[in-house]
DNA sequence: GCATGATACGAGTAATTGCTCGCATCCTCA
DNA sequence: TGAGGATGCGAGCAATTACTCGTATCATGC
């Protein structure tokens, strides 16, 4: 019943690293142009140039191959927003927004339908630690930026407000990607003001009083 | 090859619109349930309590159904939006921008899996003109908003922002549905900030010289 | 009530997909 | 160099899934 997302079994000579390589390389190619009902473990291996026995020799099923990709994506992500963060310490806050949208941006839309895809594979797959690990990481690291900048910003610097701000990011990519934009440029800059007026935006006053009747029947 | 995603037959007497209500209400339970792998037609027919025969005979195939059950979200959402828009002509901004969103977060929320999901489900499915309408009216409606209100925003009421206002909408409430936040009030609140928060950023100015260097080796 | 079309049924078939297993080949190291 | 482990192979079986079709039942107009 349980599906195992997990390797079967390590490579250790130069040869099936290749094949694993190949594997996932072709798991990603089937994903972005035929789409996750063509992305079949025979299909995999034949595009990958190898036979389904080697497959299963290092994956127990496809689910296991999209996890390693999701794994290897996040992971990578993750680390590149460290260092950026941890290289800016003593930045301005625009300026560390601007390069963690900008890292975000290109990843998402170096492979848009790709990126896309595995997020939402990854919402169908069991509980990863690992997996949750890195998020985490990545929700900690917009807390840390939003509280080395206190009298910047007017939201809590809350687990909330950074999966907020997370998910606006990648809703705003993904739908840019889908729609086929593919420079950078102005998105990076529609995103950054996206965070930054979500972080600035002051709480509305309420006009006692103003209450609106009910518009429909 | 090609995926038809037409109902096969309009059913005419009173019993089988209730099967195909069955069959379409079976399909959506599945797919919240037990995901989008499940989701086979000889599972929708068994939880639907019909043979599968009758399902063919109104459905060419499981996309087909899950194009109808998007058809209806959408349209559904659209219709409430237009009527919210219209019936609000003469308020503020941020009044009207307040009622949308809750409309738009109480319907996500209301079965979050089922609607993230369905949103997945439409990427893969085959162009069709019926959904990209509705698309259409729902950014036009945005727009249509923007232009009320020209002195308070400070994006262009373009097709563009429009996109990115419903996008980071979208991202927000998926986020927060697949965290489990069930309780629309707090959500809505802080989906309302980002997207004022959005329109009202000013652009940046670059103060002259503020250079980052890079942060990476 | 009866003729006709609409509806329902579900066993059964074709096609797809997941996965195994026995055997061939390659690599490493003593 | 040869023994043993690592790697690769792919035919083929089992399980799943999509879909059809002959038959039975129901609804409606006459």
């Amino acid at each position: 019943m349980s599906v195992q997302v997990n390797p079967r079994k390590r490579p250790v000579q130069g040869r099936s690293k290749e094949t694993c390589e190949a594997i996932l390389g072709a798991a990603a190619r089937i994903l972005e142009e035929r789409g996750l009902e063509a992305a079949n473990t025979n299909a995999i291996a034949e595009l990958a140039g190898v036979s389904v026995g080697s497959l299963y020799q290092y994956f127990p099923g496809k689910e296991a191959i999209f996890a390693e990709l999701i794994r290897r994506e996040e992971s990578g992500m993750v680390e590149r927003l460290e260092a950026l963060v941890a290289g800016t310490a003593g930045c301005a806050l625009e300026e560390r927004l601007r390069l963690l949208v900008r890292a975000g941006v290109e990843q998402q839309l170096a492979r848009p339908r790709l990126a896309r895809l595995l997020d939402s594979v990854e919402a169908t797959l069991p509980e990863d630690e690992a997996l949750r690990a890195v998020e985490r990481r990545i929700l900690d690291l917009i807390r840390r930026v939003l509280r080395d900048h206190p009298g910047e910003v007017r939201r809590r610097p809350s687990r909330t407000t950074a999966r907020d701000v997370l998910a606006m990011v990648k809703g705003m990519v993904d739908a840019a990607g889908f729609a086929g934009e593919t420079r950078p440029g102005s998105l990076e800059k529609r995103v950054f003001l996206a965070v930054l007026g979500y972080l600035r935006q002051p709480e509305p006053r309420w006009r006692a009083g103003v209450v609106v009747r009910e518009a429909l029947s």
